[in-house]
DNA sequence: CCCGCTCTTGACCGGCCGGTCAAGAAGTCC
DNA sequence: GGACTTCTTGACCGGCCGGTCAAGAGCGGG
């Protein structure tokens, strides 16, 4: 990766039409029954662009799940800005990770699948883990407060984390609707497990 | 499928030996990385003993993951059959849950790829609204005896299965060797939320 | 107008894949 | 011991796979 740091416009744009068709053939068809062929035909390019871009097909989802936790966690990080205080700032995050979920089901489907294979789970752990830190601190934060119980910061973001990602499966497995009562009760849940 | 009702029992045991080496070798590998070739040269037999007792690679699959099921909701028959107590009934079949998942890790990293292929996610669905079905009987008996808060019944189940099974992905990710007092928060999680 | 860099093509490669099948071995029942 | 069923073998099949590469096309700068 990060190999090709120079691309024109026109490339850009082709790179990301790329991990677009991608994206949506792994999460229809899965991962390994989705060909490079499928792709390059899907997109109208030959096959050596594909090999311009990335360097292999595995390097190719890596990059997928690179980039939809960087834009999760830039979508979180504007839904927080709003507000102040820690308690409310951690609401919004939940209910942010929540609503990213609902729009990026495909996204869902491929982290599925990367859990369950040992090279792409080594990328799903780091990215975890920097979901689970953000979160920690939030907590911590909160917890100077006052404003929620005592515990490990790192184990009740896990929690919440569990939470969101269980929804996130039930968005994935209905294509993105759900009982809105089940997202209220979610974050019920969330909040109540953080204060005790 | 159950077009083979008459096993021999050597029959039986090879088809039981196929079953186990797939079953830990999908773990490992994948199981699209895991070739047909792959198994039966584990095994020690012939590709046609193979198509003898399995109508496609598919349907192994499918197969292991509906006798996982058949195995998981035995234990937790049995582990519940001790108490009388709905809610005991409920805690105990919780934790036989979490300490099957604990036993198989391999079972559960297939799982978490089943999710992501369509045509196995419709046999996990079933399974999961077995489980749920399971759970929420229970419920329904608790809360008739007011042990436990108002409530949609299949709602409080399907949280509960959400809470087991993040703990069971951290145990497929860490070979089935998790921190103790994590097992006891999501117990904890798990009966407070059901008691409100 | 031509150089040089970014990008594109698609035929091609070795290899492996899931699955078939004709041939027979092993067990079972009379 | 013969007939029948249950199983076993492994060579073989057509097809597709991920990936390579020689041959350029398009384009921007000088």
């Amino acid at each position: 990766m990060a190999e090709k740091p120079q691309l024109t416009r026109r490339g850009q744009e082709r790179r990301e039409k790329l991990l677009a068709y991608a994206t949506a053939r792994f999460a229809e068809n899965g991962f390994h029954p989705t060909s490079v062929s499928e792709i390059v035909d899907g997109v109208g390019v030959g096959k050596g662009a594909f090999y311009w871009y990335f360097d292999s097909k595995d390097e190719l989802l890596e990059e997928i799940l690179r980039d939809s936790l960087r834009d999760l966690r830039s979508f979180q990080a504007s839904a927080i800005a709003d507000a102040t205080d820690p308690l409310q700032r951690l609401e919004a995050g939940i209910r942010a990770s929540i609503q990213w979920s609902a729009t990026n089901t495909d996204i869902i489907k491929l982290v599925m699948f990367s859990w369950s294979e040992e090279s792409f789970a080594a990328v799903m752990r780091k990215g975890r883990d920097v979901l689970v830190a953000d979160t920690s601190r939030l907590i911590e934060q909160a917890a100077d407060l006052g404003q929620i119980m005592e515990g490990n910061p790192t184990m009740m973001a896990i929690a919440l984390r569990a939470i969101i990602d269980e929804l996130a499966k039930e968005y994935a497995l209905s294509n993105g609707e759900i009982d809105p009562e089940m997202v209220e009760t979610a974050v019920r849940m969330c909040l109540r497990g953080l204060k005790g």
